[in-house]
DNA sequence: GGGGTGAATGTTAGCGCTAACAATGTTGCT
DNA sequence: AGCAACATTGTTAGCGCTAACATTCACCCC
């Protein structure tokens, strides 16, 4: 008796051990109801002394499910992206799936399908797709959907279920906090065109204006990254024009703090400045960043709850809407923001 | 004929469709040098036609392979797991191989054996482990070992494959450069005490100062995150002692060059400060942030390629002296270093 | 006491694939 | 021509598991 050697046990093994038939050992496995007390514990300790791990593979092929979840990810050097695939893979972990992760370099159409199928390759069951350009979702609501897909920041999606942080309201908020400090309008550094945040912050930043009658200047485009806002910061301080700053994220408003500090502009007293993420640097700029936060842990939480939903649904038809659900944003108010200059 | 409805074709299906035995579908899917061009190519547009994909459990079943590397990470929203996790993603997808990742909030032995437990239902070849607390590394080494597990920064691992990056190394460069400015000695805000990372770091500036004969200040414990590098640093502006400072991460950096200035304390004219991970930020912190750089990527493609050899090596035999693999880091010069003064 | 009921267990048949072997056809060489 | 060697293809068995059905047994009720 004892461990044989050479091979890993099978069900088999453990149902001699036990004295029982290798389906009663896959009973008590499944928690099937009908199985004496008695029995499961004999095979309960067979298992245990034998070091049983039923075979996934095995398992996989006979049921049809592989309990495996496809996510696309890209570029999770930041801290968005980051925080939504961690939020992700406990949740995914909490309801018995595994996840398996593809990051992506380049964030295009082509890139995303290709990835999608080197996961089909795996079977996974259902992807989690962080699309966060226009294309990419497009192109999602292309692809032939074998298998259930949620995108998570996509947007407005047309015809696919979505979680996303509201980004118009984050938006809204940045520059309401701005107008009700008295600043006559706010100048708006946004992302690259091509990504729905950005769009969807400069959408909330323009309702803001618009809303309060406020003129509304061109918004610069700078690339996410610190450089690119030191670059638009430097523009700004020698128009010596804006005094309120809405700058649609973090990094791009620490170059932008940046900029101003070198060419003497006083932050807040000359001008006010509101970033959007919220990392954990942010509370450390000079000065600390009033900022827009993001719930990242509820949207890779709520990605998952859909998809796991879209799976384990009974029904196969696809409900005519889409399910959508939008996590708030936050304000979180430090010292970058006060009254405007008299 | 054409595609059949109800259920995805199987390789019998292809096989019927190009007028061939399933095996022979087989043997083109794995690249088999004995089939006939013409063969080949008829079996490969019936497989085009059909929009046939392997099923990989039923072959995991057969070739007791699943493809698929386990992967423990943990904290994901820092600079340096994160990009040390897309490195190794990329490299094991460029290997063919697919990921499963466990991300930990906790980094305990018990954490660790327990996600590794959940990987091990998937079936997983491998494991990598990132690893950066002693405790965890020694749980590791305790480990059955049924299959090879790599170490990522898991210092001197004594029987484990390890990678890491050259923390003492890091550290020396770091202090180095501080003494060769002139400065008596340095002071440093280390990690917490129990990640490798942090004692590799202090004992590459222990090395420096002593090998230059310079005093060793107690270092002073951080948790890595920018509040305790600030409280830190408030705490040395106040005593007014240190003319030049090795903070063990760029986070923790930030927090003191911000306590440093609101206390008068001007970088780097009255006090040099020089970080640790070079993090997209700190090339615009107030000042630009001198600091070392660690080349994470790499890091993740030698994981997986210690990991894979370990996998593909035909002799079963565990080498006597695991591998071990050591990036060097690099120093980045930027604003906050200079001469000490005089 | 007999038959129906349901709980507990066993037996059998695949899931879709690859490995091993068997059976052809094809070539080159004596 | 005839045979060996090899290239090409087919046939069969089985990987380890679960679903479906079959069997056994205890129990209950009229």
């Amino acid at each position: 008796m004892s461990v044989p050697v050479g091979r890993s046990p099978v069900m088999a093994d453990v149902a001699r051990l036990a004295g029982v038939s290798h389906q009663t050992v896959s009973r008590v496995l499944n928690g099937h109801p009908n199985v004496r007390a008695e029995t499961q514990a004999r095979v309960q300790s067979a298992i245990e002394e034998l070091g049983y791990r039923r075979n996934s593979s095995a398992r996989a092929l006979v049921t049809r499910r592989t309990g495996v979840i496809g996510v696309v990810a890209f570029d999770t050097t930041h801290y968005g992206p980051a925080q939504t695939l961690s939020g992700i893979e406990h949740a995914a972990r909490a309801d018995g799936y595994f996840l398996s992760v593809v990051t992506l370099q380049t964030v295009t159409r082509e890139a995303v399908s290709e990835a999608m199928d080197y996961l089909a390759q795996q079977s996974v069951e259902g992807y989690i797709v962080i699309a966060p350009k226009r294309a990419v979702v497009e192109g999602l609501a292309d692809q032939p959907a074998e298998r259930p897909v949620v995108a998570v920041e996509g947007g407005e999606a047309p015809d696919l279920p979505v979680v996303c942080v509201d980004q118009v309201g984050g938006g809204y908020l940045a520059t309401r906090h701005l107008l009700d400090l008295g600043h006559r309008t706010v100048h708006h550094i946004a992302g690259p065109g091509d990504w729905l945040e950005a769009e969807g912050r400069i959408a909330g930043w323009r309702r803001a204006l618009e809303e309060a009658g406020a003129p509304v200047p061109d918004p610069l485009h700078g690339d996410w990254r610190p450089r690119s806002g030191y670059r638009i910061g430097a523009q700004l301080a020698e128009e010596r024009e804006a005094t309120a700053l809405f700058v649609a994220n973090d990094q791009m408003a620490l170059g932008a703090l940046r900029a101003l500090g070198e060419t003497g502009v006083r932050v807040p007293d000359d001008v006010s400045v509101i970033g959007f993420d919220d990392i954990p640097e942010s509370e450390f700029f000079t000065p600390p960043l009033t900022t827009v936060a993001q719930d990242f842990s509820e949207v890779g939480r709520r990605g998952i709850g859909l998809l796991i939903d879209l799976l384990e649904d009974p029904t196969d038809t696809v409900p005519m809407t889409p399910a959508r659900s939008v996590v708030p944003a936050r304000l979180v108010t430090r010292v970058s923001t006060a009254p405007a200059p008299v």
